[in-house]
DNA sequence: TCTGGGGTCCTAGGACCC
DNA sequence: TCTGGGGTCCTAGGACCC
């Protein structure tokens, strides 16, 4: 009963590109990178495009010459389709482990130790989650397996670099030799929990490698950068100090935002973006069955246009009483806005966020209270969830949220929604 | 012309309490 | 001359993740 535990990570190679690959086969040796939200960033890579020295989170237009040059395919984000593929893939995983954390879009954590055996021992299960999730889902995953999360990220990240592993790696089927070698291989700034400000502070320390880590003093580390690395160090010694988050804890904020695809003057422009927002994460909110005592909206102008005349603010409106209803959500919002705008900026993006969540069964009462305007708006808000549930996002909206919405974000070349839209599915000639 | 959109946790310091 | 000790809560800022 108390056998070591094994944590299993499953991580989607080049996620949103293999997407993209899964429906259009042909592309399967095209450079394609996967642009973010406004066709701005390079957010997904294809092993094409990262030999030719593309980082992640490069903007569009700086390597439009390499693209040129090199026939890079360039896709809008198509979230629609990477978040229902991503529930495929989710689904394949409980078959192999109910203990399952869905730890991101492309990512999970499998709790094994109590199921390797059925499968022959890690390793091999590991082989057949690799293969039974592109049978049936179409994506390439790999595969790392280790008694901690964050050993279990190193094995999954020497899964997918090193060609002998074959996308499956179980840092403890290593001898301890070996395990310590990769270790002393491998940058410390690739372990999960060390980025780029902390990377180059443990290197002035002389810690260079994940085994520099494993093997550093956790007091000295816990001094000089807090409990979160002294965690870290543990981790990489084989002492699991996280675990598995099987249920997703409701969220403390809500946050919806966009850049415009051009930017934007008019307060009526701003008004009808930010009802957009307030209606999609009012939507999250009552998923979760939260409501929220207060509403931050923010205003952004081009950031990367210095000269240009910046008003980027924000304010907080405070709610009567806590709400999830979209309407009283928008009003609040609606007004802070007002209180904001300024005319004569270039307004690049707006946004707002939902603060102050609490659990809907468990409100305090107030004495300002009505309670028929609750079963109203309780009635209304649940009547809008089914129809967009059923006829699809944003079917039913708030008219703040406008018919134009001139200001949307560019998307100038996403793929159809394969699997969502009737119309849109793919077609077998 | 063009530069994403979400989230979390921890710490330090100040205000305040008894 | 000398000026306690223990605590909470809140906020801002910094770091991280995908």
């Amino acid at each position: 009963m108390n056998a070591t535990p094994q944590f299993a990570l499953v991580d989607v190679n080049n996620f949103y590109v293999s997407c993209e690959r899964v429906f259009q086969p042909a592309l399967a040796h095209t450079p394609i990178v996967v642009l973010s939200n406004n066709d701005g960033c390079a957010v997904a890579r294809s092993n094409e495009v990262k030999a030719l020295g593309v980082k992640m989170g490069v903007p569009w237009f700086k390597m439009k010459d390499l693209a040129e040059k090199h026939d890079i395919r360039a896709f809008s984000s198509n979230y629609t389709l990477y978040g229902d593929m991503s529930n495929r893939v989710a689904l394949v995983l409980r078959d192999f482990s109910p203990e399952i954390e869905i730890y991101s879009i492309d990512e999970a954590f499998l709790r094994i130790e109590t199921v390797a055996h059925l499968y022959g021992g890690a390793l091999a299960m590991g082989e057949q989650i690799r293969h039974r999730v592109k049978q049936w889902t179409g994506l390439p995953v790999c595969v790392g397996v280790a008694p901690t999360k964050t050993l279990a990220k190193l094995a999954n990240y020497m899964a997918k670099k090193r060609a002998e592993f074959n996308g499956v790696c179980d840092l403890h089927a290593l001898s301890r030799p070996e395990r310590l070698g990769y270790m002393a291989d491998i940058d410390a700034g690739e372990v999960w929990g060390v980025g780029p400000r902390l990377a180059p502070r443990l290197k002035e320390m002389g810690i260079q490698s994940v085994l520099d880590l494993r093997n550093a003093s956790p007091k000295t580390l816990r001094s000089h950068f807090g409990v979160v690395m002294e965690r870290v160090c543990s981790e990489l010694r084989g002492i699991a100090c996280l675990e598995l988050e099987q249920v997703a804890p409701s969220k403390q904020q809500i946050m919806s935002s966009r850049s415009f695809g051009h930017s934007v003057e008019a307060l009526e422009d701003l008004r009808e973006a930010v009802a957009t927002y307030v209606d999609r994460a009012a939507e999250k909110l009552r998923e979760q069955g939260s409501v929220c005592a207060a509403v931050h909206v923010f205003v952004q102008c081009n950031r990367f246009r210095p000269e240009e005349p910046q008003n980027n603010t924000g304010t907080t409106v405070a709610l009567v009483a806590p709400s999830d209803d979209t309407l009283a959500l928008t009003a609040a919002a609606l007004h802070g806005l007002r209180s904001i705008y300024r005319p004569g900026f270039r307004y690049k993006k707006t946004g707002i966020m939902l603060t102050l969540l609490s659990d809907k069964g468990v409100q305090q009462g107030s004495l300002f209270d009505a309670p028929v305007e609750h079963a109203r708006s309780a009635a209304v808000m649940s009547a809008m969830d089914q129809v967009n549930r059923l006829y699809g996002r944003g079917m039913l909206r708030t008219g703040a949220s406008g018919t134009q919405q001139r200001w949307s974000m560019r998307s100038e070349n996403r793929s159809p929604r394969f699997t969502t839209r009737w119309d849109e599915l793919p077609v077998v000639r």
